[in-house]
DNA sequence: ATTTTTGTTTGACTTAAGTCAAAGGTAAAC
DNA sequence: GTTTACCTTTGACTTAAGTCAAACAAAAAT
């Protein structure tokens, strides 16, 4: 029941049952397969969304094709909430669009819809979302600081080892983890080519500090691999 | 006098006289001239800052001494603001730090401290400049994008392009752009380094796009400028 | 005014990472 | 199960942009 699903997400982790039930009445629940487009950056803005099941790519690209991953958002967290509020006046004008393209990256990826007009006087009554919407946001920054920290000042072995040693981090510190992206999409987000991040694992595993088996890559030497990502 | 400078600033545009007196009674200023560390990425955080004159840089710095600038912040801007929201609880613990370093590119640079404690306590009970904030960051959020999209999609000439294009725009359409930075400093902002952008800004100028004349820069053909900026 | 420091440009060279092309592997579709 | 499409890897080559070194220009300090 969406009901259940919005308690889940950070920013309505304040609400109480009825305002959640009137949150429930207003969303909309869609289902995209593996490559399907949630949005394009040319469509008019409708409103934010929360992933629930399966794995979203938020996505930039050039005019020659190039493509750049900015967020990859895992379930219970919401994506394209920027526009909300940005030129609050200007809001609800035709000439609004989605500031990134979206794609599901799983089959049976599950967002839900909230649309922009009625969130936003939703929030009008809730100081307590909007705190928390401030806090997302915060994070959100931090994360881009820190994604462009990596592409401007590292070069790619770098960035592998980095993002090797964060998704340890996220999976518990077990020393094998698993990735959830193809590696083409895994050398989008690094700011690179899927030649390059084959040559760069490659590197990484002659040099004995990981082992690569298709999408699974176990830490040989951590101590090394931390000294090599900074 | 203080509260004249606070009403310049976005965020506290919905406050009224009594709130700004309370405000201007919390904050520091602190001038700083051309070079001085306003604060290191190192240092506790202790709140955020709001630029009066002068220019600030918010820049990062590698392992080896490769420099790279996320931010430029105007008069009447505030920077630092996003630790304020982050670790809601931990806020106050010492291992909070600033997320990057901060310097005054200007003699006579003056800011404003806003300490982090008292502000909160503040914007608890004022939802209007908790709506600014997000409004802020929103653009800030924005910014970032553009920023990674310009770094990871485009060579160092459209970023270069680019970067003149706006700031004729910001300068009211005038086809006469002024660097208010060094090429130093444009060349760690662009994500290059000095002699790439000298080399850039004399191709450019080769094909009769730009003209350069030190920290001026003369349109020569816009249309062929926006080509070459995509 | 002169020295010193800092910023900028230029040339010669190097290199990290991209392109192109082709061959294996996997996974999905029929 | 076989075909098709996609993903991944490898090799040979190219190139954009970085490094190093030196000269020049401008600004700051004395």
């Amino acid at each position: 029941m969406v009901k259940q699903y919005l308690k889940k997400v950070y920013i309505f982790s304040g609400l109480d049952e009825e305002e959640l039930e009137k949150l429930a009445g207003i969303v909309k629940v869609k289902t995209f397969n593996k490559g399907d487009i949630i949005f394009f950056d040319t469509e008019p803005y409708l409103g934010f969304y929360i992933t629930i099941t399966g794995l979203v790519k938020i996505y930039k690209i050039s005019k020659d094709a190039k493509e750049h991953i900015l967020h990859l958002i895992p379930p219970f967290n919401t994506f394209a909430e920027v526009p909300l509020f940005e030129n609050f006046d200007e809001m609800f004008v035709d000439s609004f669009r989605y500031p990134a393209n979206a794609m599901a990256l799983e089959d049976e990826t599950r967002v839900i819809l909230v649309p922009a007009r009625q969130f936003r006087e939703l929030l009008e009554n809730n100081s307590r979302i909007c705190i928390k919407m401030v806090s997302g946001f915060a994070k959100r920054l931090r994360h881009l600081n820190h994604h462009i920290e990596e592409l401007t000042l590292k070069d790619v072995a770098k960035r592998v080892a980095g993002y090797i040693l964060d998704e340890q981090k996220k999976s518990a510190g077990k020393d094998e983890i698993s990735l959830n992206i193809s590696k083409n999409d895994l050398a989008a987000y690094l700011g690179t080519i899927p030649e390059t991040l084959s040559r760069t694992l490659k590197k990484l595993q002659d040099e004995d500090m990981i082992e690569v088996e298709g999408k699974i890559i176990r830490i040989c030497d951590k101590d090394r691999l931390k000294d090599s990502a900074v």
